[in-house]
RNA sequence: GGUCUCGUGGUGUAGGGGUUAACAUGUCUGCCUGUCACGCAGAAGAUCGCGGGUUCGAUUCCCGUCGAGACCGCCA
């Protein structure tokens, strides 16, 4: 076989009049007698071959037998192609291959779709023949910004005095959190190691080590149920540093993701990032990794409706929740009283009784609630800064209700009325979070972040009596309405990791059982320490302009958690379960058996 | 775990109680020396996801089931 000269995608001017060694994919065939085309693919693109019995009879004759994605030897001269003969739609448009000799390397079956941008075909077609969908441009494209994106961190990080080292994928469960993916011991029957959520624990005890600034690309692991931005295995570009305040991580990590825009879409993006608390993302915006790519925020409005004549909303107030609105701007005429009804559904989704509306025109409020607002429509129309034309929508409810679902629908309205610049990367720092919340299911405290998160010094006191008002030193990365990271200072004395594993209502064996040997090391020296994790998935699908992160992962999990190529997960045979001690039922077993 | 939507030639769709199951594209054969969504002529290709029910008759309606997708819950 002939060396490979050159990529087919990287064919140019430069090269016209030498021979060339191209080895790629029949993109197509284009058959017109004695004059055959090809469009031959590789991972960097597309070039033509002409075939022409004046280049070489032979080649001529074997590509009449050429079919779709038959892989290819192709040597030949590369020529300017004539004037008007030109293609601007592929990079090598100016040129052309002239074929002397062809090699089929291997043929192949008619593909179950056609490999080009843009195909209509399912994802479930598309994840089972994987490697072909991988063929598609896009695809190659997506799996290539993936790698830009890895070598850009590696090097800032690297240049940093970062320092990458791996952590165990075998390691302990903790049923705190996600519920992990557990792998049964044969050496100990019963036994399981877990594969880990993250190497949280870990990373912490290689400050203790000493190791002082580490990072790892690592693949985690959560058994939960999936949706667009989340797979049961993804990869987080982990931090770890020692002796560092928030600020100071905050202000490396910006840097470090400035410069990955920059290296790999050549966008600038303004630093610092802007920070926003906790409480004021949530009021503002009804969540906490909003997206400030534009404004439309949630307005509050319980002093004024207090006394309302309208129940619904005075109600809400003396029960302890809250009435907040969205100003839609000059969307009056595009919600008919149908498409308000559907948004109502829309926030019924999140808990919503209702979604109460108003119109505004020259002559003020329109609406069928508008009789309940008479002296006070006043402050209202003031409040939330209301011109004619425009739209106004309420919820009034508990105010996780309020929050969630009118937080969602002024991200569906941004999307339907297309408010949202498409092209902007707009991070945001969320800070000042609370360490805990109360889970009213399981009637107890659990950690916002993870149980390893440090109080913020000032509200330490409470964190025995009023769990609820200490606030964490953590801070979490928002990129476009997506959380990209968390992080945050982490705790290093044993007391106080003590005080907050009972916190959250661990008896101090289950501690001792779960945490013993985290809690042994903080006595050993342990320094101040703190970091920061990053979806490298979600980053990745975001600069590829994705809204699925399986288009940046090359071989990905369908919604249901199977890999549809490789079928897993499978069945496995009696015998496997039995050298690992596991009881299954007779029929999983026998079935395994059968295949 | 829940709600909603979808399963029809290889692929993507249309259709609808009785049909020769339609369209596009792909595939195959023949012709073609400047195509690049090549063109022209012809051909093959579908147990309408699976099981049950209603009906004289079901791909169509109903129930179940399996699979897929979106969202809620869940994701310390």
């Amino acid at each position: 076989m002939a060396k490979r000269t050159v990529y087919c995608g990287q064919v140019t001017e430069d090269l016209v009049g030498q021979e060339i060694v191209l080895k790629g994919w029949v993109q197509k065939r284009r058959d017109l007698g004695d004059l055959i085309f090809i469009d031959l693919r590789d991972r960097e693109g597309i070039v033509q071959i002409v075939f022409n019995p004046k280049f070489s009879k032979e080649a001529l004759e074997i590509a009449e037998s050429v079919r779709n994605e038959y892989v290819l030897e192709v040597t030949g001269t590369v020529v300017k192609r004539a004037e008007g003969m030109q293609n601007n739609k592929i990079a090598t448009g100016d040129v052309e291959i002239e074929a002397h000799e062809v090699n089929v390397l291997n043929e192949a079956k008619t593909t179950p779709f056609y490999i080009e941008d843009g195909v209509s075909v399912s994802d479930e077609k598309r994840m089972e023949y994987r490697y072909l969908d991988l063929r598609r441009p896009e695809m190659t494209k997506n799996i290539v910004l993936r790698h830009n994106i890895t070598r850009s961190v590696r090097n800032f990080l690297d240049n940093q005095e970062f320092i990458d080292i791996e952590t165990p994928y075998l390691t302990k469960s903790t049923p705190e959190g996600a519920r992990d993916y557990l792998v049964p011991s044969r050496v100990h029957a019963g036994h399981f190691y877990a594969l880990p959520q993250s190497p949280q624990l870990f990373k912490q005890l290689l400050m203790g080590a000493g190791f002082d600034r580490y990072y790892q690309i690592v693949r985690c692991f959560r058994d939960e149920d999936l949706r667009g931005d989340r797979q049961p295995e993804f990869s987080q570009i982990d931090i770890e540093t020692s002796f560092l305040e928030p600020e100071e991580i905050q202000d490396f990590t910006e840097n470090m993701l400035a410069k990955v825009l920059k290296e790999t879409k050549g966008i600038e993006v303004p630093l610092p990032f802007p920070r926003i608390s906790y409480d004021d993302a949530m009021n503002r915006y009804g969540s906490d990794k909003p997206d400030i790519r534009f404004a439309m925020e949630l307005i509050e409005l319980n002093d004024i409706v207090k006394d309302s004549s309208f129940k619904v909303f005075s109600g809400a107030v003396s029960n302890g929740g809250m009435v907040k609105a969205l100003n839609v701007k000059g969307a009056a005429a595009n919600y008919s009283r149908k498409d308000i009804d559907a948004l109502g559904e829309f926030v019924g989704i999140y808990g919503a009784k209702g979604l109460a509306w108003l119109k505004v025109d020259e002559d003020g409020l329109k609406g069928p609630i508008a009789k309940f607002f008479t002296e006070d429509a006043e402050a209202l129309i003031e409040r939330t800064q209301a011109e004619a034309g425009d739209l106004l929508l309420f919820v009034a409810d508990k105010a996780a209700v309020v929050y969630d679902s009118l937080g969602a629908l002024r991200v569906k309205l941004g999307k339907e009325l297309d408010l949202i610049p498409q092209d902007k990367f707009a991070f945001l720092w969320v800070v000042d979070w609370p360490l805990v919340e109360f889970d009213e299911e399981g009637s107890r405290y659990t950690a916002v972040h993870h149980p390893f998160t440090m109080p913020e010094e000032s509200t330490l006191e409470f964190l025995e009596t009023e769990p609820g008002k200490v606030k964490a030193r953590a801070y979490d990365i928002v990129l476009n309405g997506y959380e990209l990271g968390g992080g945050s200072i982490r705790i290093h004395k044993r007391d106080i990791q003590e005080k907050m594993f009972k916190t959250l209502g661990f008896t101090q064996e289950e501690a001792e059982e779960q945490f013993g040997f985290l809690l042994n090391a903080l006595e050993y020296g342990f320094p101040p320490h703190g970091g920061i994790a990053l979806g490298l998935d979600r980053f990745a699908m975001l600069l590829a302009g994705e809204e699925n992160i399986r288009e940046v992962i090359a071989f990905p999990k369908n919604g249901s958690a199977v890999d549809p190529m490789a079928q897993a997960p499978s069945l496995v045979s009696g015998k496997q379960l039995e050298e690992l001690s596991i009881q299954t039922t007779k029929i999983e077993s026998d079935e395994a058996a059968e295949e």
